[in-house]
DNA sequence: AAAGTTTATGCAACCGAGTTGCAAAGTTGT
DNA sequence: ACAACTTTGCAACTCGGTTGCATAAACTTT
C-alpha cells in the first residue's frame, strides 16, 4: 500500500504503521465511522492513539469529522483536493435504520439567506432517513 | 402568567410549579439553552429535575431541541402551531463568538435532492459564524 | 376525610464519548 | 552512541446526559 503512504506525505503526515493501519481502514470504508468503530477495527490497539491519529489526520485535512447528532462523532476521507473550506462542504445522511452516515459528497451544502449582518462560517447539514441498503 | 399555564394545558402538560418556571425562563429567553443553562437561571433546583421537565415539554412538542455541534443540547419554544414536522423545520445559528445558538424561525431548512431511493425523514442543518451582536 | 393510586421531584450513582498527563518506546540527526 | 524530538500506551479524568429509587405531592376512589 504504497499509495496511502504518500496520501500521508502529500497531507504532510509522517506515515507510522499504526496511522498506515487506521488510513487503510478508513479507505475501505463506505460510510464514515467513529472512534469506537475503529478501535473494534483492531485486534488490540489503544483508543487514545486511534484518537489522536484521527486528530492529526483531520488536522491536516486528510480526513473530516461529521457531528451528525447520535453523539458519537464520524470521520470519512476527504477527497484529494479537499481543503475543507465552505465550498468543498457536502451533505451527510444518517440512516435512522442502519446508524451509516454517507458523504453525499456529490451534494453541495445549500445555500442560505442568514439575516442581516450575520456573517456564514461554515455550514452543517445532516439528512436523516432511510439508506438505499435498508429500503 | 395566567398564558403559560394554558400553553402547558394547550400541549396536555400538567402545569406544576416547576413547569412554569421553566416554561418562564424559556419565553424570557431569545436563544436557546441548554440544561446547565438552565439549571443557573435557579437559585437551587435539582438538574434531573429540569432534566425531565425539558424532555416532558419536548415530547409534547412545547420546545424542540437544537444539536448545534457544541456538545451540550439547546432547547428553544416551538410555535404555537409547531408540530415538528419537516415543514416546520427551520435553520439554527451559532455565533462562533458570543456561543449563542438562535433559531431562525424564517428561514426554512432548504429541501435536497437526495440520490435515488434514499427517503428523507428529518433535517438537521446549523450554520455557523458571527451573529448580529458580536460584529 | 381517609386510604389508595398515580405522578412529580430530589438525591445518588452511573454511563459513554471524548480528553489530558505522563512515562515508555520509537525515530531522527549528529 | 548520544541527545532531541515524536509517537504510542496506560491510567485517570471531565462533562453532558441518563437511570434507579425513595420521598413528596397531587389526584381518585371509597
Ligand atoms: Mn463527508
Ligand atoms: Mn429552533
Ligand atoms: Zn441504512
Ligand atoms: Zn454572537
Amino acid at each position: 500500500m504504497k499509495e496511502n503512504e504518500s496520501k500521508l506525505e502529500n497531507r504532510h503526515i509522517k506515515p507510522t504503521a499504526m496511522r498506515e493501519l487506521v488510513l487503510k481502514v478508513l479507505s475501505d470504508q463506505s460510510a464514515a465511522i467513529s472512534l469506537a468503530d475503529l478501535e473494534q477495527k483492531f485486534e488490540k490497539a489503544d483508543k487514545v492513539t486511534l484518537y489522536r491519529t484521527l486528530k492529526t489526520f483531520e488536522e491536516n485535512k486528510l480526513i473530516h469529522s461529521i457531528d451528525d447528532g447520535t453523539g458519537s462523532v464520524k470521520y470519512a476521507l476527504c477527497k484529494e483536493t479537499c481543503q475543507c473550506h465552505p465550498e468543498d462542504l457536502h451533505v451527510h445522511f444518517l440512516c435512522t435504520k442502519c446508524k451509516q452516515t454517507y458523504c453525499l459528497t456529490d451534494i453541495p451544502v445549500p445555500s442560505v439567506n442568514l439575516p442581516t449582518r450575520f456573517t456564514l462560517e461554515t455550514i452543517n447539514m445532516v439528512v436523516k432517513g432511510i439508506c438505499v441498503n435498508c429500503i
